[in-house]
DNA sequence: GTTGAAATTAGTACGAA
DNA sequence: TTCGTACTAATTTCAAC
């Protein structure tokens, strides 16, 4: 199980598009809504909260299944019951072209719940739970550090844990666009809206990394 | 919705030691081993798996429910099929003593699929999901730029998620060192590795941050 | 904490709209 | 494609051990 998702760097899909398999209309947003927040429910009720029929439900459940756009169902817990009351964040930087190695010893570190290669400072962003302090340490120290395509770390905590939702989804943004925004102009220019730009900041790859996702 | 776990910044658990509520054991453990990887298994096929009689089962599956341990079961979606192609990471510098404030905006904005507090450089990051680049572009300048609360912001888009566990268990662990390492000696000291220490970073909080949990 | 049997519910197949 | 129904298989509940 290595990479679960594709993202381009920039190419994102138009909103509402599928590239490739099952075109997905509203009904399976709806289903992927209800099933974001149940994982559970049978697909009986699930039928009726959608507003189809049983037969139909079993259909569009097993097609939203096989095309992968449903990945899989997960029970959702808390680390802090289940002993893992720390979590820290990792940014480490790679050596170029030995992503394959980092990513194999990815695969060995089951503290690591997820792992995602970004732009900016840093190559890649890890999240790591833990039951304590000092198994982060040992952790970066003794672990992380000793994998030669690591060149460097920079830990954070994460002191609280504000909001997880299960999965974003399109319908989501409209619903919101609904509620808070009646009438909403098309985006033009960045200082269109009146704000002091030097508030932000927007940190692109660093040089020659473009290619990095390549290695593997 | 709002706090979903209470990391305390240092205070981490005893390993194994679980604070308030139901004990769990090695079964409840394997029952959750088995729940996290296939959220939509019947009851009576969880029991098998684990090697307890189905009512034992359903006894545990309904006391890990209600003790909190599970929080819920939930559908994993594949946000490149679901139309949001483009994954983004926010860190933001947020004001003292407006914590509710942003935690409110939060609240009002679906794309955030994840928002946690950290120590470092920045006080939040936010994980986004949107279909497009401009849409992030909006999102910082548009949205998070316009809250009082919200001081800075630096932003990366996330090139390709390598990995992602449904959750991480203290029993994938133990499973790792009996598989990796036969003899693991205690922890003592940082430098007893022989790793170049110069390679990694700890970044504490910030000065008077620590109080920043009890504005809520 | 376990087993077994009854009641309920889930999943499948197929014809009609 | 979608719906409705009838059929089969499985799950959940509940009881006794």
């Amino acid at each position: 199980m290595s990479d679960i998702s594709r993202n381009g760097a920039g190419g994102g899909g138009q909103p509402g598009r599928i590239g490739i398999g099952l075109e997905l209309d509203e009904i399976h947003m709806k289903i992927l809504e209800v099933l974001r927040e149940n994982g559970r429910i049978s697909v009986a009720a699930l039928a009726e909260r959608v507003g189809i029929s049983r037969a139909n439900a079993y259909t569009r459940f097993e097609a939203l299944r096989a095309d992968g756009a449903i990945k899989r169902f997960t029970a959702e817990i808390d680390h802090v019951r289940a002993g893992l009351g720390i979590t820290a964040l990792i940014f480490v930087t790679v050596r170029q072209q030995m992503w394959k190695q980092f990513r194999a010893e990815l695969a060995r570190m089951p503290e690591v719940e997820y792992c995602a290669i970004t732009t900016g400072q840093h190559d890649a962003m890890i999240q790591v739970r833990v039951s304590d302090v000092a198994a982060v340490h040992t952790m970066v120290t003794d672990r992380l550090a000793n994998i030669p395509a690591v060149k460097a770390t920079e830990t954070v905590f994460i002191l609280d844990e504000v909001l997880r939702r299960p999965y974003v989804l399109p319908s989501d943004r409209d619903r919101d666009r609904d509620r808070s925004r009646p009438s909403r102009r098309p985006v033009q220019e960045g200082a269109q809206s009146g704000v002091p730009l030097g508030k932000m900041r927007f940190v692109g790859a660093a040089e020659g990394r473009a290619a990095l996702r390549k290695d593997d």
